[in-house]
DNA sequence: TTCATCTCGATACAAAATTATCGATTAACC
DNA sequence: GGTTAATCGATAATTTTGTATCGAGATGAA
């Protein structure tokens, strides 16, 4: 009954399943099987099934899913229906990058305002989203009742705007700063981790290449 | 001895204690333990001690890691001392974003170049690195030995820019864009999966609302 | 010098996630 | 209409990851 019991790693595939089955239905396929999906998106399919049994849908034998039903499955389940209003702090490069994905709004989340501490910034549109000063954020956030702060600030200020942020209401805040911030529990945090993206990507690399190179140069040589 | 054998959370974390690291480093602090990087960062110290054990670096009982040896260690680890050259490809809002991030050299990988289809891009300089036609990569990559190529572009051209890549000789990929990339099993693809980041985030925020509501109003009433 | 205490690091245990197995169900074909 | 083949979904086994336990070593104080 808690609804709380699903597996992360299953959250962070159910969107991948569902760009994938987006793309399906625009080439007018109806139905899909779990193996078909598993095959390729490099997941195994009973992986998949489970992964799809936790939003409710079910498939036939012989058959498969509805590919419209997933869809609408995860929707529901990701809650990417009904739409977030959420505030950016930090319109910088990536700041401007996130305002400027128009996709967020289907996976519930609008950005309604974006805050900038520089004076340059103010003042500007970015992709129809007005750049404040900071100083409004405290009584807009508060009337406005936003419930995800998205911090795209250098990370010597993240954990003072993030705390800004929760005292103002916030429930939730997608940090892109490379630090974890100290916040109450019942706050709920994702971190974007580039710099971990790109460790883990550097490190790999260099196994590979060493690798290579020993089997190209044996120990023994 | 083989060095793949790290498990790939430990990988993700690491870098968050390079940071963690540098900070204190940069306040002058030159002994740490792994009990208390466990409690700042919100990792058991036994596990902080396992992921810090897999770099090499060793700590003294009492007083605990020197600040200093744990960063040098991580960065050699990681890799981040050889810097390899990257090509970026797609110099929208995000690519323009990743552009402006100096600290990737730190981490080991150094965009020599952007790429793009539009003309409209073509010839500028962005942070210093020109926006050259999609044409040029080719022969350039080839030439200066390309090692990773980062992924900024729409969904549509994704798979098809990846492929080229490859074709040129890249062996690792940055990929940002929400699709799994089918590619030979040797290239290393590390996904930046936002949409599935928004995701978890959407549908923890869905939860831990019902929960309040749950407990504000009891079932029986 | 000896003792108390703190921290490390190895080993053992527990939980979670992934992978495999198997019977049940259903559409398609003969 | 009965048989075949393919898929689902539940259960079980394996693997991986995370957590706890415990002895050893080092520091600093008595």
């Amino acid at each position: 009954m808690r609804a709380e019991s699903v597996p992360e790693p299953t959250l962070r595939r159910l969107p991948s399943y569902y760009h994938y089955l987006v793309r399906l239905r625009e080439k007018g396929q109806e139905m899909i099987s779990a193996a078909q999906i598993g095959e390729d998106l490099g997941v195994h399919h009973t992986q998949v099934r489970k992964d799809l049994a936790v939003t409710g849908s079910q498939g036939k034998p012989k058959v498969g899913h509805r590919v419209e039903d997933l869809i609408v499955s995860i929707e529901n389940f990701l809650n990417w229906n009904n739409v977030t209003d959420a505030f950016l702090v930090g319109a910088g490069h990536l700041g401007t990058a996130l305002l400027g994905y128009a996709g967020f709004e289907r996976a519930g989340v609008k950005i309604v305002a974006a805050f900038d501490a520089s004076a340059k910034m103010v003042g500007k549109k970015i992709q129809g989203v007005s750049v404040l000063p900071m100083e409004k954020f405290p009584d807009l956030a508060r009337r406005m009742h936003i419930g995800i702060g998205i911090l795209t600030v250098p990370a010597e200020v993240a954990q003072e705007v993030a705390e800004m942020m929760v005292g103002c209401g916030v429930q939730a805040i997608w940090n892109f700063a490379p630090i974890v911030l100290d916040l109450p529990d019942e706050v709920i945090v994702e971190n974007v981790a580039l710099y971990s993206s790109i460790g883990v990507l550097s490190r790999k690399l260099s196994v590979h290449r060493k690798s290579l190179l020993a089997t190209a140069t044996p120990p023994n040589s």
